[in-house]
RNA sequence: GCCCGCGUAGCUCAGUGGAUAGAGUACUUGGCUUCGAACCAAGGGGUCGUAGGUUCAAUUCCUACCGCGGGCACCA
């Protein structure tokens, strides 16, 4: 923000203190009333200089006051220098933000960035808990694709593993129609009844599971048609929710798909002796003491592979296909340890990879105990998005007159999904969550209708006032509070939207298009705007439609959709 | 046992090496004859888990402890 005015002052403070390589960290005030922008460079400097931090800051505001870019400049409690910047700046400045609701170009010739989310299970229903690493995922990958990057959507899918041998011995014991015929509930039925009769003493279950999978494995015709027949169900499914989610993947394989190309990488391990035997056959890779990191499986005792040995298989096959500077695997922090051991296996062999984040988030449970497929103790991300569709159509009906809309189901829709996503994004992904219908499913305060109301309330301002894109003014003579907290804070969406992918937090961008509305919204009730005199009127609408557009750019990055009416 | 994450208002959560720690919700009030009241404004409510340490300044960084959750070889 604002480079001239930085410039300006890293050279003022160099000369006037004789230091060199100093830089002033201007930053936005957290409170009003202390300018538009702040800084604590005297507080810092006191102590290396020798001078009191007031003293300092003294200087520095007494160097600065002719710069033509600020307005007024002072010095405040221990040595805080806060400026308060012309109206021209300020106004020239938000061109910046308006260019920032713009999506970039994919720069040519960048390497991509795989970013993997989501991640389901084949043959059961997406469990609310999916929701986390699904809409997480799809948000940060938006925002590298918003800010220019070339991002492959990745969905790795769970297709492979004994729980296809349980699946087709249920399906053969208590199966009642033909494996293309099932539902995605009924397979999960089959899966749960499963594990019952093993808990009710048919322990010799699980090794015909077993065996069934070890078929699989050895490429046995009748079983791969099972499991494709189980994968087509599952997909048409997925489609259809991440379709409502406004979720999309580019790639989409299974595990199944590195079934051949496993046996490269532990044929690599064991030559250059980094896997070794480890108990009862196992090949395994040690660490160095200094990692503090446990031994890692690569393949069982019985030579069968692992999710390691896929996720060994599946980086060298991203390495070498696609070149990706940065891959971003998003998962529960349960998983943790698993990629810290994958990346230091990938070190001891010695392969070069590219930037690497395991994105965690924090786990989802029940009040009374833990989700677990197993019993059947799931509650169907579908299931939630529907009851939250019916809750919005609920309140809109109870609305009456008062309603604009013209497509009541449509705003149901979004506001259903809307208020369920915004209820994930909201909050840092590093927390546990409990799952509580009414709190998952919140219109009220910090809740997507809010955002939506706040955006149908802006477009219909523009509406009335007969303008579509109305020019920022180039000066102003002056602003009210509300006009100048409000313009802050249209200021503060590039850098936003930097930091929510830099550091892979989209809920700073939620939290901050919160505070947008808020201050809209203080601005709206406070300052009349299409009944203000021209010179008013047309920066009120100016900054009326740069709300609009940051509300609509930030809440799409977040898989949110806002009407424009409601 | 070892390792990781979390602990902030009654509840659900933001936040930060810096000025008086903020929202929502709940509770108490005020505001529609005026651009959308799904809104705005005001009020009460805090030993920032506990104890030390570093710093001009710590709720924020470091250490220990307590509580909760997770992980620690044949699941993924």
């Amino acid at each position: 923000m604002f480079d001239a005015l930085s410039t300006e002052a890293n050279t003022t403070v160099q000369t006037v203190f004789g230091l060199e390589g100093i830089s002033v960290n201007w930053q936005p005030p957290r409170e009003d009333g202390h300018g538009d922008l702040m800084t604590t460079i005297a507080l810092q400097l006191a102590k290396k200089v020798g001078q009191s931090p007031r003293d300092i800051a003294q200087k520095i505001a007494a160097a600065l006051a002719s710069s033509s870019s600020i307005e007024k400049i002072e010095v405040a409690g221990a040595g805080y220098v806060n400026v308060w910047l012309k109206p021209a700046v300020l106004l020239q400045e938000l061109k910046i933000t308006e260019a920032a609701c713009t999506a970039q170009k994919a720069r040519k010739g960048e390497a991509p960035v795989i970013v993997e989310y989501s991640s389901p299970n084949i043959a059961k229903p997406l469990g609310i808990h999916h929701i986390l690493s699904t809409i997480i995922g799809q948000s940060i990958a938006n925002l590298y694709e918003h800010l220019g990057y070339y991002v492959i959507h990745w969905n790795y899918i769970a297709d492979w593993g004994v729980q296809f041998g349980k699946l087709s011995v249920a399906h053969r014991h208590w199966g009642t129609k033909s494996i293309q015929e099932y539902t995605l509930d009924e397979l999960l039925t089959l899966y749960v009844r499963f594990h019952k009769e093993v808990d009710a003493g048919k322990p010799e279950l699980e090794e015909e599971a077993r065996k069934e999978f070890k078929k699989l494995e050895d490429g046995d015709a009748a079983l791969r048609t099972f499991l494709d027949a189980v994968v087509a169900t599952t997909k048409i499914s997925l489609a259809h929710l991440y379709k409502r989610l406004h979720v999309s993947f580019d790639v989409d394989l299974g595990e199944g798909f590195y079934e051949d190309k496993m046996a490269p990488v532990i044929e690599e391990g064991k030559r250059t002796k980094v896997f070794v035997e480890g108990e009862k056959g196992a090949l395994i890779t040690n660490f160095a003491e200094s990692t503090g990191l446990p031994p890692y499986m690569i393949v069982k005792g019985d030579g069968a592979t692992l999710y390691s040995t896929r996720d060994l298989a599946q980086m060298r096959y991203r390495i070498d296909t696609y070149h990706p500077q940065a891959i971003y695997i998003v998962t529960d922090i349960a998983q943790k340890l698993h990629f810290e051991q994958l990346v230091a296996t990938c070190k001891q062999l010695q392969w070069e990879i590219p930037a690497f984040e395991n994105i965690l988030f924090g786990r989802m449970r029940f009040a009374d105990g833990k989700m677990s497929t197993r019993t059947g103790n799931i509650v169907k991300l579908e299931e939630v998005i529907e009851e939250g569709v019916h809750r919005a159509a609920h309140v809109i009906s109870s609305r009456g007159e008062s309603i604009q809309t013209d497509d009541p189901k449509a705003l149901a829709e979004m506001m259903g999904v809307g208020a369920l996503v915004y209820g994930v994004l909201s909050q840092n992904r590093k927390m546990d969550i409990v799952f509580d219908w009414d709190k998952c499913l919140s219109f009220e305060g910090n809740s997507a209708p809010y955002l939506m109301y706040t955006h149908a309330r802006a477009c219909s301002v523009l509406r009335k006032a007969k303008v579509q894109h109305p020019k920022m003014p180039k000066d102003a003579h002056t602003f009210t509070t509300h006009e100048r907290t409000l313009l802050s804070k249209l200021l503060q969406f590039p850098s936003t939207i930097e930091a929510a992918r830099t550091e892979h937090l989209p809920h700073t961008l939620a939290n901050y298009l919160y505070q947008l509305c808020q201050d809209f919204n203080a601005f709206y009730s406070a300052d009349p705007i299409v009944t203000a005199p021209e010179a008013e009127r047309n920066l009120r609408l100016a900054l009326t439609s740069l709300t609009a557009s940051v509300l609509k750019t930030g809440a799409e990055l977040l898989t949110l959709r806002v009407p424009e009416r409601m």
